[in-house]
DNA sequence: TTGTATGCGTTATCAT
DNA sequence: ATGATAACGCATACAA
């Protein structure tokens, strides 16, 4: 790598010239300017991005956790941080939780420590279920921005990002029943354990109750046969006449399903599912979706956090801070 | 953030006493040891990773460069990247392509100022088409380790993780003549522009030439609406027996339309995918797939940097390239 | 066993 | 207009 001190050697200048005349200071004389601006070029100089956010205090890289990038839905929310973060001219360290309490704490200890900015971060299921939220107060206590997405836990209070899970479904559900009118609507499911499958269902079920139906739900979460559960669940609700998904999978699963035992869909039964244009492709005749819209969830949430990015005096704190602690260091009184 | 320096002057030490302290150097007293490990943990000290980084001319993060994340292939090959990457204890920095060459590039040179210690990229579908290889010629220049995976271009030599997609498509179609008594494939394709979709072509015509049939190939790769293209393609072949997909979605949709037409899968037509197993479980009855490994490309490309990273002696050459530097710089005279 | 000095590459302050 | 110096936080060769 050329570094300032090479280029100030061969034009035999200092290096806070060559640095001044490469940021374009007003205090370096053209002449000099040009000169070194062409060796720069020329020797293809770039600025070593470690020293400048050493000096800086400041990366200007985004740590962003989420569970798995399997998953379209965060495959999705990913893309949308991306392109955001790009154009904020923030870089972004993935890491991936595998849903899993310990490896999302490793990654927010493996980042915290002056690698990034701040966070982006969906919480694993794990730590939903357990409620923890050690790790995050600790990014508080550093004074490093959070921002979380998707998944909510109530014992954290900070800058999330949602949809309203409940409302989306019980939407639905009053329209199949009221505009529809379906009359025995089944809900597929398997994620009832996250805080936005709870929401779902509950948007569900409440939906019924206003119309006095009864609600009926399969779980999935820890079956590993999808297909075959979901088939045994049908066949024991041959009155169903309306199929609900509140992931991005069961309903394609079910859709096939039913096709393949005769029904006609939508007519026989409505599907629902929920996910992204992308998913509906996939079927025919293409499924009713409830259109999550990932990406812009990736987006708002890497937005916000560079609102609080830039907004927030901890910059300008930190930077203070700094020299109140190199003062106190060397035995200075503080005014 | 707490710091060596507020370390050691909370302790009345130096420095580099909690520095050798905290690094566990036998050189310092057990005593004094344990003091300064103490204090060290109740205050929660990190060592900062810039600093480190920017002492070891070294960053332990690596830059990944794909086409998207939209794209299971890629989710499952970040995916495998990713797990590679933690086991090494290295971060990884993401940036998106979106097939487009200009994005490509300018992650390279966002990346390739000391920011990552090397790079995984899969190519974009531009970069490929146009057969540009500048930035990559760059950064083998500046001693940057790459390997590429997926996807290649002639133009440059370099490390590659690639399957070989002629011959999996010639097994497979070979498969579909013999055993199968298949005699009229079909190939269906979205992604004839890329390398992969060239090869994999070849390798289907090459497998029908070899058995005297004839070759009916439908490239989608600008279609917008690709149920309907299917539909007519496959509408105007009636006595397809066999198709072929050589992406990961063509095929579903085929399958899908088929079954609708009332044809048995597989025993009036065989359909064949490319993807993974997460792929099948959309259909039913289950496509059959060709395999891509995806994960294991990413775990194999990262791994493979990995050990280019540690063997390669670049790193030595660096530190001692420094010392060579420096001794210039100052005017000494190099033995 | 502990401390001093130096350097990584950059920027900013203060002299000249 | 240009240069010397210090500082960011850490690690290490060298002194003491």
């Amino acid at each position: 790598m050329v570094t300032l001190k090479e280029l100030a050697k061969i034009l035999n200048v200092s290096v806070s010239t060559v640095s001044k005349a490469l940021n374009d200071s007003p205090e370096i004389g053209e002449r000099t300017k040009t000169r070194i601006l062409e060796l720069a070029k020329e020797l293809n100089y770039r600025p070593n991005r470690i020293a400048q956010q050493l000096k800086a205090n400041q990366t200007k890289t985004i740590g962003v956790i989420i569970p798995t990038v399997l998953n379209p839905f965060f495959a999705e929310a990913l893309h949308g941080i991306e392109q955001e973060a790009a154009v904020s001219d923030y870089d972004i360290i993935v890491c991936l939780s595998d849903e899993s309490l310990d490896k999302e704490i490793r990654s927010v200890e493996l980042l915290s420590n002056g690698s990034v900015d701040g966070f982006v971060i969906a919480l694993s299921e794990e730590t939903q279920i357990k409620d923890y939220n050690k790790h995050l107060v600790e990014l508080k206590l550093q004074n490093l921005p959070v921002v979380l997405f998707d998944r909510s836990i109530p014992s954290f209070k900070g800058h999330y990002v949602l949809v309203d899970d409940f409302q989306s479904v019980y939407d639905v559900v009053k329209h199949l029943i009221e505009k529809e009118h379906r009359k025995h609507i089944l809900l597929l499911s398997n994620i009832e354990d996250l805080s936005v499958g709870k929401r779902r269902i509950e948007g569900y079920e409440e939906a019924l109750k206003e119309h006095d139906l009864t609600a009926s739900v399969l779980n999935l979460n820890r079956e590993s046969d999808l297909r075959k559960s979901i088939g045994t669940f049908l066949d024991n609700n041959p009155q169903a006449d309306a199929i609900i998904s509140i992931d991005h999978l069961t309903g394609v699963i079910a859709l096939n399903y039913l096709k393949e035992g005769g029904k006609t869909i939508p007519n026989d039964v409505s599907v629902v599912g929920f996910g992204s244009p992308s998913t509906q492709i996939l079927t025919n005749p293409e499924m009713a979706v409830i259109y999550q819209r990932a990406e812009d969830m990736g987006k708002a949430s890497m937005n916000l956090l560079g609102k609080i990015l830039s907004k927030d005096k901890t910059l300008r704190e930190k930077q203070s801070l700094n020299r109140i602690k190199s003062a106190l260091l060397k035995g200075e009184t503080i005014i």
